[in-house]
DNA sequence: TGAGGCGATGTTATCGATAACACCATAACG
DNA sequence: CGTTATGGTGTTATCGATAACATCGCCTCA
């Protein structure tokens, strides 16, 4: 294997070395209580030439307290969720935390074994991600939790200690008033998996409610067996302008559809936004990196990670804090002129 | 705060509440051992209705047996890590093992500091994506290591007890040769960041060797400033083409950058592959999903973070292995005819 | 009938650290 | 000069589990 199955340095073996006791050499690598400056030295010097390593195990076991914070979201391989991830471990890693993920794949019975798995492993807190109902299991095992748990990436969501996110009914509405505002009439939405996607359906349940307070019906596209992605944003689109050619304003579940949807548009001669309005949402850079803008709402997601972050370490200072932060939501205006 | 920071139930109150020791309990728990299939029933209920989660800490300190991996990757918000991430969990995941992630950002001493925080947590095992330089320290703490360690994204390092991933040197040749049989001579290479990525630069390098044993000389324009995104390789590519107009051919670091190349080359009137030949890297979904078709290398990221999990258990089973997992290599020819 | 096997459970000794407190010089103080 | 801080260090008792071995009926077979 290469690698030493030998003896493992510990701190009886430093402080043997050094002629101290264990507590001393412990408290000399935790930087805690008095330690004279001599002893100190003597302590770090050995323990470097001996090739000490902490074990944070027996410590977190010993303290019961760990830096480890277990994050749960739905998907790595979807970038909008590893944004996420990303602005949770920028803030957490340089203070000395680990993060641990776990993929639900919007599966409530999977989120409750990773909850399970993540509890045993006594985490300093928990970041779950919006999306997936919770099963009752899953509520079970957050009352018995001793760690501040934490809601990503959905703000009406509050049972939880902290809640970080939008408000995905705000956005769907937000949506609405966009397409009112402009005097269209014939809006369709297009989207994939939304019943197993919480947070998209209740922007697309918010969409609806807003347009049919306006008195206009919202045309629904979408398919609960093809991932959600630009290949299905294409079919989809191209399905709902054969069966209904006035379309006049489309909102997609995210950017990745709504692109398959423009580029479907283009080929059919259908103008954005001249014939046709569209509206993705996560403000994702893929669309506009190249020569589409897209309308679309900004979710700024490494942010939203960010300042989950921020507020379990706020949590874990002081235990009395209780709020939400609710992200405000953008709606970014392009024009879509040119092809995909 | 919600959460409760009453008592913690253990084995011990499981056992008190059963009635028999609390290595029977542990052994239920764990199904080993010979236990009577009643008491085993009477143990199974009774950690139910008290809520007893077990404590891994606590037992992979005692058995020195921890079920954590720790994967050191780049950068999650690149698409293309975060897909060798999600190879790696679904395999691991199942099986009962937990990954915890460390982003170097190309940054050796970055990655060092992970090498160490994370062996401070008794992994089962370590996966390092390659591309990050290995500094001295890194190294140091690597052979003290006791838990298998795999080399993930690059075959070429042999360092560790297994590699999982392509050849980046044998990938740059691929291109080489995919440009040279097609009888161009005028051929460039657009990145970003080679003073960072290694394996970027290793395939850089190895292109521009196959192309030097041809009599070619290799046109390099990159930047060491701009992230490895569309925009850059837009910018990059206008760059060059005003430079150097003849160019016949372009290979770039990866398909993002191909992609705002791409998008360059089309408003300039540029045909693809009609006057200029493109390649990128990676295969990603991206650029295909709509109506380009880039060539580019298929990196079956997702295949090579399973390989390097199945790696790792049977390492963790029979601790006699010492092999590594060339990742082929495919070079997948598209033909780019619309636009971008 | 007594050695041995076996199924089921209990005992003891860690695992590697930390909390809490005890201890003991020496310095400061009234 | 006894009394109290206080800086520096050591002791003891966990933390919650597991490995390894011990135990103890009871059955089997030579």
């Amino acid at each position: 294997m290469g690698h030493k199955r030998g003896k493992i340095v510990t701190l009886v073996d430093v402080a043997a070395k050094v002629g101290v006791s264990r507590m001393t050499v412990s408290k000399v690598m935790r930087d805690v209580g008095n330690i004279s400056e001599e002893t100190r030295l003597r302590v770090k010097r050995a323990a470097d030439e001996l090739g000490y390593l902490p074990n944070s195990l027996a410590g977190s076991l010993s303290s019961r307290k760990s830096r480890m914070v277990g994050v749960i979201i739905p998907s790595m391989s979807d970038i909008v969720f590893s944004e996420v991830l990303s602005g949770v471990t920028a803030v957490l890693r340089p203070r000395g935390f680990h993060t641990f993920i776990g993929e639900s794949h919007f599966d409530p019975d999977v989120e409750a074994g990773l909850i399970r798995e993540m509890l045993s492993l006594q985490p300093a807190g928990l970041l779950l991600n919006g999306g997936t109902a919770r099963s009752r299991d899953a509520q079970r095992l957050l009352e018995k939790r001793n760690c501040p748990a934490i809601q990503l990436w959905d703000c009406d969501n509050t049972d939880l200690d902290f809640s970080v996110g939008p408000s995905h009914a705000e956005a769907g509405h937000l949506v609405a008033m966009h397409f009112l505002a402009r005097g269209l009439r014939r809006i369709a939405y297009v989207g994939a998996e939304l019943e197993k996607d919480l947070c998209a359906r209740s922007r697309y349940v918010a969409l609806r409610l807003s347009l049919a307070a306006a008195g206009v019906e919202l045309v629904e596209v979408t398919s609960e067996t093809t991932p959600r992605q630009a290949a299905t944003g294409r079919t989809l689109t191209q399905q709902l302008m054969r069966a209904d050619p006035d379309t006049q304003a489309i909102h997609y579940l995210n950017d990745a559809m709504a692109l398959g949807g423009l580029s479907y548009l283009h080929e059919a001669g259908i103008a954005v936004p001249g014939q046709i309005s569209v509206v993705g949402f996560n403000g994702t850079s893929i669309p506009n990196t190249v020569r589409t803008r897209l309308t679309t709402i900004d979710m700024q997601r490494t942010a939203i990670g960010e300042m989950a972050a921020h507020a379990l370490l706020t949590m874990l200072a002081n235990a009395n804090t209780e709020r939400s932060w609710r992200a405000t939501l953008h709606l970014v205006q392009g024009n879509t002129t040119t092809a995909v």
